[in-house]
RNA sequence: GGGCGGUUAACUCAGUUGGUAGAGUUCCUGCUUUACACGCAGGCUGUCGGCGGUUCGAGCCCGUCACCGCCCA
């Protein structure tokens, strides 16, 4: 017998380590099904489990299993990324504790201390997935530092070294100066602060008494000028292109060069250019053979470069000396309020550099070209399309990929140096060693470049290292390309980009077909979740409380294409509902002794609703696989939802009612049989959304066939029109009734006659047959026929071309009938009014589809029914 | 400044070839009807952001304006 309530707890864990134990996630390479794959993107082996995790997951999660269901043999490939920066500042942290640094212990102990922390840390997201329900095949798990997935990205580095689209460079990079490493532009936040404008004078060589002004917000950076800049256009500095100004402070002799890069209308026109600390002033630098003169340390701390009295300062105390500087000589021209962007390290916190380093770079420009190329022919589909412009946007101005990273944790580059700085890249040492040999004609001792790769490196690999590349295994040749990548839009510069260009690049073809897009999850105001704004809501606290299923048929009913996700807790609290009336219902059934039949065939059910609501289910089924398919989650969801409580718990358990505590043998048992039919398969269609207590269910009351994870998708099975023309009369007819009931006050234990007049052969027959079902749902003590003129205190309702008596001479409210019948006359009136006007138009009658205009008719003629009749009861009602 | 998205019931949102505006929540009225009060029955609620256009017909297509959000510079 099934609990009185639902327990998710117990249940969630149970089920979770029986498919687990059993294989039931596995994919099977040798099976003859076709393949179904999808690579979960690695969260970070530091991670925890957030919303936006469990939306993502639950989405991945509904689409496999649906996948499994449908026969294809899937494969949903877990694991985590080694998050580089991230990792080794936990580790760091940590070691803070005990008063030591990474330079304390040395690379080698260092790296197996993060190892170390690794083994006993880094199983925390895996472990709270499995909390979430989600079905990866475990046991392929993988860590972009293992020794496979790290040989990949050797293979690669190599082999792009090679072919001239990995280089080494001199250029600016974005320095963290706190981290000490270089990062990437997009791990660059850019925010809007207020700042300063200040107004410089710089005085002009040979001609004395004579400055030009620039506006800077970063005065400090003067010590680093190699020019100024004006536009050729503007007549203010004409004179004065190809003079010198005298740099103030440093005493430098710089050219006065004209550039477009200078805006006339910004600032004074002219700008100062410090080509070794701004990305624009770089440009500027190549283009007029600038010398570039870097004045910042690894620190941001003002180097040999400067003058004496600035080296060692800080970028803000230099700032301040240099300010004071120019106001003591006279050369501060004004200060004004200015709004800027700065850029902060995301990891970090601290403002950004722009420091000329020596650092890897991929020509991403040269991969991104056939990557573009994928998704304009459509081998690769954008869902939603409109985030193909993103991407397209993206990789059509792609810049320099900066892949180097100045910190321990992650792959070294495959690069070794020999005494005159040269490099050998290579597979590893001996080879390296070799080609070392045959430059310089002897055996030298090379050094190993220090540096790691970035992270996103390794995982661009991940839907090919996964798999076994650059070994040719079946599992490679099985599920690449795979099926579809499931993301955010905030990663898909950061790495669906990336592996779309070396998926092409290594393996000829895209690595996914269908890239769907899923919004971020925010609060239910719409604000973006973050531990400052403290309006996170953790999923294992919502998972605790309501229940894992709850929260994931939340996601799924709330995840529509194109819009963010509001989550308030309500909501999951609503469909926390929705699995307890599954299970009621699921109870009802076994009060009921509704099992399963074996060989039981719901096509030769001869009672009309239980030939009905198959009908439904199957209807369902396919609207839930749709849904599914197109990643229309929230469709699926829905259309569940709907059949589950509104058609099965609402109408066809009321409706099976009489029926099962009737005495017709026969159709008891064909109405236990169907209702446990319908019970599974509103199990195999919820399975994917809710996989634990329809789990559950099926195995209290399904046909012992095996668990559901392993059960197949409903098949299409029929539809009976004339069932369903009929129950959709009968829930007409009972609500019709109802709602007068309700509307006349009618007390809810009151059993009232009923007189039907005008009965079509048809109606009389339904009424016939349905007669018990009405007299209980509608609360009836009888139901005739009758042909009588309606008594005066009856109320009457119209369904269709009949009309329901409802004689209730002690409760009628004769004043409060005439309104509802005013009401209701002059509502359908309008219908009709509206519809005449629509047939009088001779465009619309001549125009539209013959189909449209018959259904206007019709429609019309039924209302034209409806308010004949009640006009007539009101008529009656009036002379009385 | 460039791009994308949004504006539909009190709230959160559906609305896929243009053809009677929907759901959930809320609210109101009843109800211990032996699956379920995490429930049942009934009810209220809309100038579909504004203006203009195309069309027999526009929430949907086109133009324009306004406001909100995000991404990029």
């Amino acid at each position: 017998m099934l609990e009185k309530t639902y327990r998710p707890a117990e249940v969630e864990a149970r089920h979770y380590g029986q498919w687990e134990l059993a294989g039931a996630f596995a994919a099977d390479e040798a099976s003859g099904f076709a393949p179904y794959c999808i690579m979960m993107p690695p969260p970070n082996v530091t991670g925890s489990l957030h919303m936006g995790h469990a939306l993502t997951f639950t989405l991945q999660d509904i689409l496999v299993r649906y996948q499994r269901m449908q026969g294809r043999d899937a494969l949903w490939q877990p694991g985590t990324d080694h998050a580089g920066i991230a990792t080794q500042m936990v580790v760091e942290r940590q070691m803070a504790e005990e008063k030591l640094t990474r330079h304390d212990l040395g690379r080698e102990r260092f790296i197996e201390r993060v190892w170390q922390w690794k083994a006993q840390s880094g199983g925390t997201i895996t472990g709270q997935l499995r909390r979430l329900g989600a079905s990866p095949d475990w046991a392929r798990e993988r860590f972009t530092m293992d020794d496979g997935l790290s040989l990949a990205v050797r293979k690669v580095f190599v082999d792009l070294y090679g072919a001239g689209l990995i280089y080494r460079d001199k250029r600016l990079v974005n320095w963290d100066p706190k981290l000490h490493t270089a990062i990437s532009d997009l791990e660059v936040e850019q925010r809007e602060i207020q700042g300063h404008m200040w107004y410089l004078n710089y005085p002009i060589d040979g001609l004395p008494g004579r400055f030009i002004t620039v506006a800077t917000t970063r005065p400090e950076t003067m010590l680093g000028d190699t020019a100024v800049a004006v536009h050729p256009d503007d007549p203010r500095f004409a004179d004065l292109v190809g003079r010198h100004v005298l740099l103030p402070l440093v005493g430098r002799r710089i050219p006065v060069v004209a550039d477009e890069y200078s805006d006339p209308e910004k600032g004074t026109g002219a700008v100062k250019i410090t080509p070794a600390h701004d990305f624009n002033d770089f440009e500027v630098g190549r283009r007029h053979n600038l010398e570039m003169v870097n004045v910042l340390d690894r620190d941001a701390r003002i180097n040999d470069n400067a003058p004496a009295a600035y080296q060692g300062l800080d970028r803000y105390e230099a700032r301040k000396k240099v300010v004071e500087e120019f106001e003591a000589l006279g050369l501060l021209v004004k200060i004004e309020p200015h709004v800027l962007m700065m850029p902060y390290g995301d990891r970090s916190g601290v403002v950004i550099e722009p420091w000329l380093t020596d650092q890897w770079f991929v020509d991403a420009a040269t991969l991104a070209k056939p990557a573009i190329a994928a998704v304009e022919e459509g081998r690769t589909r954008f869902v939603p399309r409109h985030w193909e412009n993103t991407y397209f946007e993206w990789m059509r101005n792609i810049q320099p990929w900066c892949i180097s990273r100045q910190i321990w944790w992650g792959h070294q580059v495959p690069a070794w140096y020999g005494p005159d700085g040269k490099y050998f890249v290579a597979m590893d040492e001996a080879e390296a060693v070799r080609q070392a040999a045959a430059h310089y004609g002897s055996a030298v001792s090379l050094r190993r470049d220090e540096d790691v790769l970035d992270t996103w490196f390794s995982s661009a690999l991940w839907p090919f290292s996964t798999l076994g590349w650059p070994d040719k295994t079946p599992a490679l040749a099985r599920y690449y390309p795979t099926d579809v990548l499931v993301t955010g839009f905030d990663i898909i510069f950061f790495w669906v980009a990336r592996m779309m260009m070396m998926g092409i690049h290594f393996m000829g073809e895209v690595p996914f077909r269908d890239i769907y897009i899923h919004a971020l999850v925010r609060d239910e105001r719409g604000q973006k979740m973050s531990k400052s704004k403290g309006n996170i809501i953790d999923p294992l606290v919502l998972i605790e409380s309501y229940g894992c299923d709850a929260l994931r048929f939340t996601l799924a009913a709330l995840a529509a294409q194109g819009r963010d996700i509001k989550l308030a807790e309500s909501r999951v609290e609503g469909y926390r509902n929705f699995a307890t009336k599954l299970w009621n219902a699921a109870r009802f059934c076994q009060m009921n002794d509704c099992r399963p039949v074996p060989g039981f065939n719901p096509a030769t059910a001869e009672l009309r609703v239980n030939r009905w609501i198959v009908g439904k289910l199957d209807e369902a089924a396919a609207k839930v696989a749709q849904g599914i398919e197109g990643y229309r989650f929230n469709d699926a969801a829905n259309a569940a939802y709907q059949f589950v409580w509104n058609s099965f718990c609402d109408w066809y358990v009321e409706l099976s009612k009489p029926v099962l505590q009737g005495s017709d043998e026969a159709a008891k048992a064909e109405t236990r049989a169907t209702a446990a039919w319908v019970l599974g398969g509103i199990l195999h269609i919820l399975h994917p959304f809710m996989p634990f207590i329809t789990e559950e269910l099926w195995e209290q009351m399904g046909d012992g066939s095996g668990r559901l994870i392993g059960a197949a998708w409903p098949r299409p099975g029929f539809q009976d029109e004339a069932a369903a023309a009929e129950m959709d009369w009968l829930v007409r007819f009972i609500s019709a009734i109802r709602a007068v009931r309700a509307e006349m006050n009618v007390p809810p234990g009151a059993r009232v006659a009923l007189l039907v007049k005008g009965a079509s052969a048809d109606t009389a027959r339904r009424l016939a047959v349905h007669r018990d079902i009405i007299l209980m749902l509608a609360r009836a003590a009888s139901l005739e026929a009758t042909e009588q003129t309606p008594l005066k205190d009856a109320v009457q309702v119209v369904v269709d071309e009949a009309t329901v008596v409802i004689p209730l001479a002690e409760v009628i409210d004769l004043a409060q009938e005439k309104a509802r019948l005013a009401k209701e006359i002059a509502r359908l009136a309008g219908e009709i009014d509206k519809v005449d006007k629509r047939l009088a138009n001779e465009g619309f009658v001549a125009k539209a589809p013959p189909e449209v205009v018959d259904e206007q008719r019709e429609r019309r003629a039924e209302w034209a029914v409806a308010r004949d009749r009640l006009s007539e009861a009101l008529e009656r009602l009036g002379s009385a």
